[in-house]
DNA sequence: CATCCATTTGTTAGCGCTAACATTGATCAG
DNA sequence: CTGATCAATGTTAGCGCTAACAAATGGATG
């Protein structure tokens, strides 16, 4: 045995003490082969002979090895992290994208990374540098409104970003939701088609849901009608805001017939405050909401509302960054998943 | 098969591309200091001078450069990652917790990487691979039931541990939250001092609400009374499951006077039952709910209900985390936060 | 039998950053 | 003036993993 090339080292410093955990190079000596073939056996199994992989996953559960995902990440350029900013999860709104969102990224092997900018959008940039620095494979921005700083970070980041919740025809990069202006629209078609003529509205002050009243009045027009009168309260909307809501609007006009509210949420509240008065929904007055929550089926009565597919945003978000992740075609960058109005007994 | 002794060859393979952004080097090489005074313009800006920290600051804004936190969570072994578990966020009870410890958590500029582990806790397990091998900072368990081999995992990982939404003498490492075997005495108690004497319960099937119906009942018996009816619904509780629990309830005994239910969801679908079915709360029948939810002070009548400080379990969770990542002492590991009952008109 | 190819495993060199120690120059007590 | 101390900056060597290339092996092929 000839000499190995061993290289000079002259200097003695103290060596780093690491992490003392078990590592992939622990593994590989336990499987008596070498590291790359450990992290194959992990990452991409078919590229190892069978027999290789029964030892290196034996040598595996010895040790109880847990691969450091941050060192891998480091390596590939691949976090295996997706980032999704929200205004707040206090509002039930997103949760059924976030949600849908975790499911599919979990089984896809990612984790997610949850930031919260609140409504004002001031902790917005502060909160994308966080964001960008962690490199995440894909960032998602539900419900939220961004600064043309935030805008140009992102693009500048090369990092997938999904918008979703809303449509437009020059998103950042990809978007997945629906029209507002469009559902506000049908909304008001749909009441005038019930025969009722003098309509109110309760919003959050939020700029969605503003896009959903602006289709609305606009189509009431059209129709020849008008609001008799509006509320809006500060976004996250509660049941609370939406009992004000309605004792605030029954001030202003007593022949108020129809009340079409910005989520069902506020519209749960205004059927309270209704009833609460002694009043009969929809007899005396029929309510609307947005959104189709869970509960909104079994409210007393049953909520009349504009089903969109919360869930499915959460999955087609989650499709989008993975397909560019493993660099297949995502398809069309803008979709419309669409919405319908569910009739119940509240109108 | 001989081998010879493998010349090292100065080859000069094709060099890793890299991400081809901005780096540390670069910053460095334009604000004309070595890479590391600039890792401590930003880490440790005390320890920079102010003639150079202002160089360093005027490179990076000229460069745009953000840090690469994945490479700083590498060398040093701090991911400002904390991983929270919770059950599913789709249920509003740990929203609050949720919410408080992700801004906690950012305000020390650590972000919140967050994982559902379903109520059947049969991904636990996976989950915590996915999530140790991210080596966070810190593991949140909130409403989790963990496995023994969870449990080992997260013990052999040295990492901070908080558990959340109970108490134990025997945590895994720190606990935060308050006893729910109490909360049921109290209730008991309380509605026992308002005169109720035909007591029923509505509960999840969850853990936890386990507990606190085991104090309950158990209460009960030391004053000579008994559950007239008990309807457990599955975990996560929604209004539909209040309503069609009372519905349950009703057919079983006709002589309940008040209703216990294991959430304010689950009181709110009670009393939205009790009223369609032409009854009065809390003259027919009285409602008492748990976790007192936003929206519980707004329905009507107003929810009775048990108060637990939600979002300062979230912020003891960041603080004990942080204060262990800082090697500060965290202080006593388990904390009784208490709790307090909410008397409103629907008792 | 040399040639080509596919399969499997290994070697080397980083990914971008920071810990640990080293160095430099300035300040100051004795 | 000497050595000790301190503040500011630099040098070196990784952190644990994977990309890119290289090499060994075993057929299939002309």
């Amino acid at each position: 045995m000839e000499t190995a090339p061993t290289i000079p080292k002259k200097n003695s410093r103290a060596a780093r003490p690491g992490t003392g955990g078990i590592t992939l190079a622990d593994v590989a000596r336990l499987a008596g082969v070498s590291a790359i073939t450990v992290s194959r056996a992990l990452n991409t199994p078919a590229a190892v002979s069978p027999q290789t992989l029964e030892r290196v996953r034996s040598a595996i559960s010895r040790s109880g090895y847990v691969p450091n995902l941050v060192a891998g990440g480091l390596a590939s350029n691949r976090s295996r992290l997706v980032a999704a900013l929200v205004p707040t999860i206090a509002g039930p709104v997103f949760l059924e994208t976030i949600q849908a969102l975790t499911d599919a990224l979990a089984e896809a092997g990612c984790q997610l990374m949850l930031g919260q900018s609140g409504y004002g959008g001031l902790r917005e940039d502060a909160l994308i540098d966080a964001i960008v620095g962690r490199r995440p494979d894909g960032i998602v921005l539900t419900g939220i409104m961004h600064s043309a700083e935030a805008r140009r970070k992102l693009l500048a980041c090369g990092i997938p970003v999904v918008e979703t919740w809303d449509l437009t025809p020059t998103p950042i990069d990809m978007i997945v939701g629906f029209s507002h202006e469009k559902i506000g629209r049908a909304v008001a078609d749909f009441i005038h088609a019930q025969g009722y003529r003098h309509p109110a509205i309760v919003t959050a002050d939020d700029h969605r849901a503003g896009l959903r009243r602006a289709g609305f009045e606009q189509r009431l027009r059209e129709l020849g009608l008008a609001c008799a009168a509006a509320c809006v309260v500060p976004a996250p909307s509660s049941l609370g805001n939406g009992r004000a809501g309605w004792a605030e609007l029954r001030a202003q006009d007593q022949r108020i017939d129809v009340v079409v509210c910005s989520s069902d949420v506020l519209a749960h509240g205004v059927m309270t405050e209704v009833q609460a008065a002694g009043l009969v929904v929809p007899d005396d007055v029929a309510v609307m909401g947005f959104g189709d929550m869970p509960f909104s089926s079994h409210t007393h009565p049953p909520l009349s509302t504009v089903r969109v597919d919360g869930a499915e945003i959460g999955r087609q978000a989650a499709r989008f960054i993975l397909d560019r992740v493993e660099s297949r075609d995502p398809g069309p960058k803008v979709r419309d998943l669409g919405f319908s109005i569910i009739k119940r007994a509240s109108v």
